[in-house]
DNA sequence: GAACAATGTTTGGTGCGTCTAACATCGTCT
DNA sequence: AGACGATGTTAGACGCACCAAACATTGTTC
């Protein structure tokens, strides 16, 4: 078996839960995912059934949701086709990144996985996708990194944004108006936290920016000349 | 409405439909819809009378099946689609043109109008498929072009081949053996009816082949120094 | 610890594409 | 013209993803 004989469904509930884990420790919920898909809990439910009978998640009622070793490979696959399709549609179709999600949304579920490895090949093999996501390998080994949401962080520091968010393509383009993308150097002014604002300074060029908590959450940062800043406890 | 809110097998019967008449002028049959796509006849007569309530195709019990000036609108973006994938994946991806049709007849269904148009763009407006089917515009408009078969051809004519149907990846493969593409020219030996074998020479190598009539009815040719070669009739 | 709100599951039902089997029509051959 | 084989349609059923509503469980609050 292998995760194209899955219906596109089904490739999206391991994408997701999988999805969920990368950037925290608190497994997925049914209730997230129905959300995140546009479904009723009531089909998510019916659906990691499925999935626990193939042997490709673990949840028992009312348990949690877990990925087996296959799912969690079966996972994998889906993560690195949506990444290397986003990067080749920006790369080399001259996308926006945040015109790319939906895109890659439907053809995860259409490609062959020669299609892929040849566009990794023409690709020259990157190892993060348009957002700053780390793109899979063919083996399925995906290296574990760490970095900081912005609103985690202390004010003082500078840092890079190595990542951000794809959730909302709206607030992509809202990045992209102010200058901010991976890759970004900034000082984060200051935490103002029952205002729900964090204030950073781009660098070199000094600009000052107050982002909301939502804004400042996409943002995923590491230490920009020193050591990667700890996430302030 | 628009074609790609359709499912995919109502693209690929409006698809279907419209490709028979391309190179013939017979009406295709239910019988050989259903062949073609497998699946049985009750399945296609079904979905042809959804198309007809739709206004895409028309056709009565036991008729001919047509399609509506939308419906050839909405056929004509499938083919455009195919064929700009099957180019895309051999000019730019390096696959064999035995390979590819599989390939976009899957994809076609999960690409966006935005895609479709980047990769024409990529490709430089490319007015031909790999296998010298010619590609749709953006407005839908299809040069009518007149080829013949090689089988119908008369012995002594010198031919360029400008088209090799890609039903059958097998006789791609066979054709990619002995040379033979769109783009090749030929000096028509003889045709040997009762034997069905048609003798070419392959210019300028001199390279003397004998194709069996499937092969020969799969190749279209134009004349080659002087106008077109009528069809024997 | 009982009540309650939040979360998750099950049940019954819909729409859709598909199939098989029964039935209808068409075209051809005698 | 009638018979018959080929072709096409319809009826009935199934699997699947989905939903709403009823039901079950969990965890928290008084
Ligand atoms: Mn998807
Ligand atoms: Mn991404
Ligand atoms: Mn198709
Ligand atoms: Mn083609």
């Amino acid at each position: 078996m292998s995760v194209s004989e899955l219906n596109a469904p089904a490739q999206d509930y391991l994408k997701l839960i999988w999805s969920a884990t990368e950037w925290s420790d608190r497994a997925i919920t049914v209730g997230a995912m129905a959300e995140r898909l546009g479904v009723t809990a009531s089909t998510v439910s019916d659906g990691l059934r499925k999935l626990t009978q193939q042997g490709l998640v673990s949840h028992a009622p009312y348990g949690s949701i877990e990925l087996t070793e296959t799912g969690r490979r079966y996972a994998l696959v889906m993560v690195r086709r949506h990444r290397l399709l986003e990067t080749f549609l920006v790369n080399v179709l001259g996308y926006g990144w945040d015109e790319v999600h939906a895109e890659a949304e439907v053809l995860e579920h259409a490609v062959s996985d020669l299609l892929i490895d040849r566009i990794e090949e023409h690709l020259g093999y990157p190892d993060r996708d348009p957002h700053g996501d780390l793109i899979p390998t063919r083996e399925g080994h995906q290296p574990r990194i760490s970095a900081w949401q912005l609103s985690e962080c202390e004010a003082g520091s500078e840092l890079s944004i190595v990542r951000i968010s794809d959730a909302s393509p709206d607030m992509l383009r809202y990045f992209s108006g102010l200058g901010l993308s991976p890759g970004t150097h900034l000082r984060l002014e200051a935490q103002h936290p029952y205002a729900d604002v964090t204030s950073v300074c781009v660098l070199p060029s000094e600009q000052a920016i107050d982002l909301g908590s939502a804004a400042a959450r996409a943002i995923w940062v590491v230490g920009h000349t020193t050591e990667p800043t700890p996430p302030a406890k």
